[in-house]
DNA sequence: ATTGTGGCCTGCCCGC
DNA sequence: TGCGGGCAGGCCACAA
């Protein structure tokens, strides 16, 4: 059951479960054909791709399939590949809709001004990416090698790899896309409490025990937090608030920032 | 190589 | 009622 929490105004961040239900609808544009480019902004295109550039290779192409790692949304067509990213405020449009609703936080307003990418296809449709605060992007070909193992589908034996010899937090590990792929702010810290772990203990100190907690919670969390409607639909969501309590054991939530991240946890059962 | 920090970007909340 | 400051976080450049 998602928890609301009035006054938490926490916006819709897409994470690798919003990231998916996205490359779900765009399941739909299969077979369509790309006719147009739009691409006003700049700014949204990444490694030295243009508005220009962008039409010039993609008109004229047939969608072929949607893949995801991690956060990171791929176009397969019959001519490049497009890369996806929506950031902390990105969503997407297939055919006008959004796949993504019932979000609980943040606005729901949409504006054409936040608009920065869109496809025209025939015979008919589109796909528009939409993002007002301009932390996603798109580009053509991206390395999905860099990105590690996909957290929804990471095994006991890569996990363990993620981890080892880490000296820096947990907590920063798992955040890491190159270690595994898709993990955010909300679903680390869920996953971690859950597990019962410190996110702020060293990442290679984790012995077998704690390594199952770990995968366990994360398997989970992404399969819970799915069910539930997303990523911010954790049982530590509503607490994740200054003078929050552990929904667990009633103890006050640690406020830290690891990993350069906003992070609550509980200092009784997290160990 | 690994780890940490700051900046990007802008909507929104809060206090004055 | 308006305004300024702080905050949110995915990602990247850069430093140590």
């Amino acid at each position: 059951m998602a928890v609301v929490v009035p006054g938490d105004h926490t916006p819709p961040v897409p994470e690798l479960l919003e990231v998916e239900r996205y490359r779900q609808a765009a399941l739909g544009l299969v077979g369509r054909t790309i006719v147009d480019v739009d691409a006003p902004d700049a700014w949204f295109l990444k490694r030295g791709l243009t508005d220009s550039a962008a039409r010039a290779a993609l008109t004229d192409h047939r969608i072929e399939g949607w893949r995801r790692r991690g956060k990171l949304l791929l176009m397969d067509t019959d001519g490049p590949v497009l890369g996806l990213r929506f950031g902390m405020t990105g969503r997407l449009l297939v055919d006008g809709v959004l796949p993504v609703e019932g979000l609980e936080y943040g606005p729901r307003r949409t504006d054409v001004s936040w608009h920065r990418f869109g496809l025209r296809l025939a015979p008919a449709g589109s796909l528009v990416l939409e993002d007002a605060r301009r932390l996603g992007g798109v580009e053509l070909g991206p390395d999905e090698d860099v990105l590690g193992p996909d957290a929804l589908a990471v095994t006991s034996r890569q996990l363990g790899q993620a981890l080892a010899g880490g000296k820096g937090p947990l907590k920063a590990a798992l955040l890491d896309q190159h270690r595994i792929a898709g993990l955010g702010n909300l679903l680390v810290d869920e996953i971690l409490w859950r597990a019962g772990l410190d996110p702020a203990r060293p990442a290679g100190g984790l012995d077998g025990r704690a390594r199952g907690s770990l995968l366990r919670a994360m398997r989970r969390v992404l399969r819970e937090l799915d069910e539930r409607g997303g990523s911010h639909t954790g049982d530590l969501q509503g607490a994740r608030l200054p003078g929050g309590l552990c929904p667990r054991d009633g103890t006050p939530l640690e406020r830290r920032t690891i990993g350069g991240r906003t992070t609550y946890s509980c200092p009784a059962h997290q160990r």
